[in-house]
RNA sequence: GGGUCGGUGCCCGAGUGGUUAAUGGGGGCGGACUGUAAAUCCGCUGGCUCUGCCUACGUUGGUUCAAAUCCAACCCGGCCCA
């Protein structure tokens, strides 16, 4: 009998493989961990990261959170920078080739990521734990993979097989389709594998679209001599449409730059139906206490993962807002500020929306002032050619666009 | 390399010489409704401080009073053959 997993370790899993129950450390977590736990080695955790875009959304948070439970159980994260697989692009998940990224751009996401993981904020801030020596490595794979040569690369390619490639369902799926698979995309399972050798892991984190590649990198560990890694996937977060999952191109997220009002106001309307995976996934929250009304626990979700990101006096205060401004009320303390300093008056109404940002276009905003659905200080305004000559005329009030947007006039 | 079909707005997809930013769907945004949401119904969905002016149907040129629609070259892709 094999030794039970920690419920930290447990909570929220997708798949877990080798999943042997025996204390075989290279067949069984549990005995993994027991054997590092007797050797007082901290296993090496990887989890690769693309620096494609550069807001991280709660979908992505998931795997920080498991990550950051290790790191607290005193094991070693190593975040992989994929600055240099970023530039292949990940075919997973994808229906066409990805935009291959310039070397700058990478760098660029790259940092903007780290930031908002948290580096140079405290552990207790922050979603990783940057701090505490031993707890954390960075690394890009640029570092092993740019120096690779030509007789490395084939040895990678001889690895592995069209008729494996093509068993991945994304790429099946498109070649089945017609759609384009350019050859340099095979590569990318089989460099991401080699991140696992490179880094020596003993476990990769993943979502469970990523199994193919964290299999690759076991694959290619028993080539290279080591010994394989084990792979741990978390579920695929869905969206707030609760249906596809959340992904920015989709524009179901919840960005981690949110602000509480912001974040607060949208986690409260997850559909039913995936309110149970938000909080098993987000929050640490025991299901013994999870509220039956599904409307409660719609609340007590959005509650906790706010506060989990910007403090619970500023949650409550969101949760307080939202529930005024639903109300129709104008209380809302915490309504983000808007600067009319770079705006040139006089300034039409729609001119003003688009400047600051609450319409895409000025178009847009001529549309929403038709439809109806732009207020200034709780009254709407209907007429197309309203100019204000001044800023002083606007200071202090508030702007909203639809229901949920609202912005206070500052000088 | 050869043959063949195709590239339309955020996406899919009509249109195949003639008012009009270009049918329809999806998605998105706004309005009503509601426990927020969903569902449903209604409106909007190229840009511009806009009673008008720009830019648009792969790219570039051409034919024409007039082209997304015809012609040419080029670029990109699917399929079949090599």
């Amino acid at each position: 009998m094999g030794q039970a997993l920690p419920p930290w370790l447990e909570r929220g899993l997708a798949d877990l493989f080798p999943a042997g129950e025996s204390a075989d450390p290279d067949q069984s977590l549990a005995g993994r961990l027991q054997q590092a736990a007797g050797a007082e080695r901290p296993l090496r955790i990887k989890l690769g990261i693309d620096p494609t875009g550069s807001d991280i959304h709660l979908g992505h948070s998931i795997l920080f959170r498991k990550l950051r439970a290790f790191q607290d159980a005193g094991h070693t994260a190593v975040l992989i920078i994929g600055d240099f697989t970023a530039r292949i692009g990940d075919p997973s998940g994808k229906s066409a080739t990805r935009v291959q990224l310039s070397a700058a751009e990478v760098e660029a996401n790259a940092d903007t990521y780290l930031t908002q993981l948290g580096l140079g904020q405290p552990p207790e801030r922050a979603l990783l734990d940057f701090t505490t020596p031993g707890r954390l490595e960075v690394r890009r794979n640029s570092e092993w993979l740019a120096g690779l040569d030509l007789p490395q690369v084939i040895e990678l390619l001889a690895t592995s097989t069209v008729g494996q490639m093509l068993a991945k369902e994304e790429f099946a799926n498109r070649y089945g389709s017609g759609t384009p698979i350019s050859l340099h995309e095979f590569l990318y399972p089989l460099l991401q594998g080699y991140d696992s050798v490179a880094v020596a892991s003993d476990l990769e984190l993943g979502g469970t679209d990523q199994k193919f590649n964290v299999a690759m990198g076991r694959d290619l560990q028993r080539h290279f001599g080591q010994r394989p890694q084990f792979g741990l996937l978390l579920p695929i977060l869905p969206g707030l449409d609760g249906v596809q999952k959340m992904s920015k191109s989709l524009g179901n997220t919840v960005g981690l730059n949110e602000g509480p009002l912001a974040m607060y106001s949208k986690l409260e309307k997850v559909p039913d139906a995936v309110a149970d995976h938000y909080l098993t996934l987000l929050t640490d929250l025991d299901p013994a206490h999870w509220p039956s009304s599904p409307r409660e626990r719609q609340k007590t979700l959005a509650l906790a993962i706010t506060a989990s990101r910007h403090g619970l006096e500023a949650a409550s205060a969101a949760q307080a807002d939202a529930a005024n401004l639903v109300a129709g009320e104008m209380k809302a303390q915490t309504v983000p500020e808007a600067s009319l300093a770079a705006i040139p008056f006089p300034a039409k109404a729609f001119h003003l929306l688009s400047s600051l940002g609450l319409c895409a276009s000025s178009s847009e905003a001529r549309r929403q002032i038709q439809g109806g659905g732009v207020r200034l200080d709780g009254e709407k305004l209907t007429d197309l050619t309203l100019e204000f000559s001044a800023a002083s005329e606007l200071e202090g009030k508030v702007l909203q666009l639809g229901k949920k947007t609202f912005v206070r006039l500052v000088p």
